[in-house]
DNA sequence: AACGTTGAAATAGTTC
DNA sequence: GAACTATTTCAACGTT
């Protein structure tokens, strides 16, 4: 008797308990990874400057130097100086 | 033509000032918003139940009548009260 | 001691890997869900009415029974039908 | 007759519209930008670089290089090679 | 005035 | 590859 309205309601539930299940997993570790934010930030550590450092690590060189080719593209075409020379020459 | 390094100069030039443009009226409305509130504030009312009024009046507007059946079918599945019914209006 | 620059390389290199590491197990969790809504789409359920269900399921657990009183008030104040009790404990 | 439980109720719904009024006209704003993007898009250029072109013009100078100096100070904490050297040399 | 909290904007990912 | 959704990031607000 799991029928209701045609939907194989027992089977259903079960998916859905699954996944409420690891959604529930998934949200404990980003409170986990929030909190150690917290801490770093409680160190004195800046953690927008940590997100992009993580962020770096993770992207393949190659997609770094893409994007920072046409970043710099785009600004001479805007007659900006550069970025990428701001934190090199001091 | 104004082509540097292959990019269209002028084109990206003229996209990115009337974005920049918009922006500045963009942010002259929300300077706008926060003086309604602090006016309001400065009258007596609660500025974040303010909020919550103004957020539910607006989810009134947007009508989440879509796809109601077959939600309501999996709803009852589940066993699950269905939703509010759009009920205003039928 | 391991200082790169003024900065404690050490804490921040811990810190950092203590959060890749966490991002890791995130995202195997995501993969995890996702293959259960693809083995749910397999058994002929609609996955987009199901994230709705799940969704809807969330909001009822977390109860919105906060500043009901105040809220309800200004809600009267403007005309507006008092938003849907909690209604189901009362 | 404009109190309606203790509130001053047209004080509070003259607040409220005007606020709506504003943010209607915001959102007809972010709705223009989107569409400078999509035509943007459309004449090929590459939208995320843009938005990170217009973020930088609006920053200070100062704080580019100031978050330039720190995020290379964490890379080489952790012994990345500095991603600022990466557009420059090809 | 820094902190956490919340809400909006932007980016990434998924589906068709 | 276009549209939708979900996640992540960023800014504003109130609080202590």
């Amino acid at each position: 008797m799991s029928d209701v309205g045609g939907i194989a309601a027992e089977r259903l539930r079960s998916f859905v308990e699954r996944i409420e299940r690891l959604e529930e997993e998934k949200a404990a570790l980003a409170a986990d990874i929030r909190e150690v934010f917290a801490e770093a930030k409680g160190s004195g550590f800046d953690t927008k400057i940590m997100r992009q450092v993580i962020k770096l690590r993770k992207m393949d060189r190659a997609d770094v130097e893409e994007q920072e080719t046409l970043l710099d593209l785009y600004c001479r075409a805007l007659g900006m100086r550069e970025p990428e020379k701001a934190a090199a020459d001091d």
